[in-house]
DNA sequence: TCCTCTAACACTTTTGAATCGC
DNA sequence: AGCGATTCAAAAGTGTTAGAGG
C-alpha cells in the first residue's frame, strides 16, 4: 500500500471546507506494477472463457486525495487499445485485420461502492473478482471482451451518494500503460504461461508436473502452445520468479510507444509495443535486469489532471441533472479521447469528464464506450 | 491445414459452516 | 451466552489438453 497523500499538493489547508479537496488532488496508484510490468514485458494475456475468468494480474489500486467524508463509487471498464484484432504467429503477435464489432460495454462498480473517502484511502483496493468473458449473452454482468484483441482497464472515481447517482456526476479516470493486455481464450506466448504459474497459488496444481493426469495426458500432438509450455515447464529450473521491483522504461517513453502501439506493424512478443525490442529468446529473468537500472517512482506518472475535479459542493452539485446547457462550460471537464493512452500532448492517464454524452463536445468519443450499460456489485 | 474456441480434467486455494474450548 | 480458534467439506479457480468447428 501505497500512500501518497503528503506528496500531494499542498492547496487550500485551511479547514475542511467544501473545496479543500480540489483539482488534481485525487490520485491513484497501481499496485502490483513490478508484476504488472513484468507481463507487460512479455505482452499481457487474459484468459476470457464463457463463464468468466478472473484477471491475472488483478487490477489492485490505492487512491489518495479523497474527502474522507464524502461519498464515492469506484469503477472500472475495458477500453479497446486500437481498432485490429491480433493472431499469435511465430512466437509474436500479428495484425489479422480489423477489431470486430465492440461487445456490449460493462462497468464494474467496486462492491464497496459507495463509501467515504477515508474507506477508500485507508488501504488498496482490490478488483479480484471482476471477470472476463467472450459470451456476449453473458448474464453474470462480467465484462466482454472479443479474443484476440487488446484492452485495458480504466478506472473511475465520481463522488455518489449511491451506484444510482453516478450518471451525472463528475467523473476523474485513470488509466495505466502497463496494464494493457490482449484477450485470448487460451494463451499463446508461453513466456506468459510460465509467468503466470509461477505467481498465480491456483496454478500450482499444474507446476508441479507429475501428477497422474499430466502424465497420462501429456501427449507430442499438444497444440503448439501447450507443447512448447510443457517443454518450458519440463526444462532444468529458470530463474526464480522475479519479485524485486520491476524496472521499467521511463514515463515518457511510455507515452511514445503507446503512439507506437497503434500502429499496424506489431513485432517481438509484447503486442502494446510499448517495451524495448528485445531477443524473443533472451530469458525473462535477463530482461528484468537489464532494464533494472532505469528503476522509477511509478508516483511520478500521475499528473494531475489539468482541468479540475469538481469539489465536494452538494448543494451546488445537484445528482440527477438532466442534459441541459446550463452547464458552465469553462468548468466542465473535457471528455477523454477514444483512446486516452494515446494521448502525446502530456504524459497524463488522468481524466476528469463528465460522463454524459450531451455535456461535452465531443459526442461520439465518448459515447463509444459507455460507462452503464451494465454494473455489478 | 490452420486457427480459435470449448469442455473436461486434476489439482490447489478459498470460503463458510460446524464444532470446540475458554 | 458470547467470542475466537480450529477443522473440514464444498465451492471456486487454475492451466492444460483434446477435439470440434469455421
Amino acid at each position: 500500500m501505497q500512500h501518497v497523500s503528503d506528496s500531494k499538493p499542498k492547496l487550500n489547508m485551511s479547514p475542511p471546507a467544501a473545496d479543500s479537496y480540489q483539482q488534481g488532488s485525487i490520485r491513484m496508484t497501481l499496485e502490483n506494477t513490478d508484476l504488472w510490468k513484468s507481463f507487460d514485458k512479455i505482452g499481457t494475456e487474459m484468459i476470457i472463457t464463457k463463464h468468466g475468468r478472473r484477471m491475472f494480474p488483478h487490477c489492485s489500486i490505492s487512491v489518495s486525495g479523497l474527502h474522507p467524508f464524502a461519498n464515492y463509487v469506484i469503477m472500472v471498464d475495458m477500453v479497446p487499445v486500437d481498432s485490429f484484432k491480433y493472431k499469435w504467429k511465430k512466437e509474436q503477435w500479428e495484425i489479422a485485420g480489423k477489431a470486430e464489432p465492440q461487445p456490449p460495454c460493462r462497468t464494474y462498480v467496486h462492491p464497496d461502492s459507495p463509501a467515504p473517502g477515508s474507506h477508500w484511502m485507508k488501504q488498496s483496493l482490490s478488483f479480484l473478482k471482476m471477470k472476463l468473458t467472450n459470451n456476449t449473452l453473458d448474464q453474470h454482468g462480467h465484462i466482454i471482451l472479443h479474443s484476440m484483441h487488446r484492452y485495458y482497464p480504466r478506472f473511475h472515481i465520481t463522488q455518489a451518494d449511491s451506484p444510482y447517482t453516478v450518471r451525472w456526476g463528475p467523473f476523474q479516470t485513470f488509466s495505466f500503460p502497463e496494464t494493457v493486455f490482449t484477450a485470448v481464450t487460451a494463451y499463446q506466448n508461453s513466456k506468459i504461461t510460465k509467468l503466470k504459474i509461477d505467481h498465480n497459488p491456483f496454478a500450482k496444481g499444474f507446476r508441479e508436473g507429475g501428477t497422474h493426469s499430466h502424465s497420462k495426458r501429456c501427449r507430442s500432438n499438444g497444440s503448439p502452445a501447450a507443447k512448447r509450455a510443457m517443454l518450458e515447464r519440463n526444462a532444468p529450473p529458470s530463474s526464480p520468479p522475479c519479485l524485486q521491483r520491476m524496472p521499467s522504461t521511463s514515463h515518457s517513453e511510455h507515452a511514445e510507444k503507446s503512439q507506437a502501439s497503434t500502429h499496424p506493424s506489431v513485432k517481438g512478443g509484447n503486442p502494446s509495443g510499448w517495451a524495448l525490442e528485445q531477443d524473443p529468446t533472451e530469458s525473462l529473468h535477463t530482461e528484468l535486469l537489464d532494464l533494472h537500472e532505469n528503476d522509477y517512482s511509478f508516483e511520478e506518472q500521475m499528473v494531475p489532471a489539468s482541468v479540475p475535479y469538481q469539489p465536494y459542493r452538494s448543494v451546488d452539485y445537484p445528482r440527477y441533472l438532466l442534459p441541459s446547457n446550463d452547464i458552465d462550460v469553462a468548468h466542465t471537464p473535457v471528455p477523454p479521447p477514444s483512446h486516452p493512452l494515446a494521448i502525446p500532448e502530456h504524459n497524463s492517464q488522468q481524466h476528469t469528464y463528465y460522463n454524459h454524452p450531451y455535456q461535452h463536445n465531443h459526442v461520439a468519443d465518448w459515447s463509444q464506450y459507455p460507462l452503464f450499460s451494465y454494473s455489478c456489485w
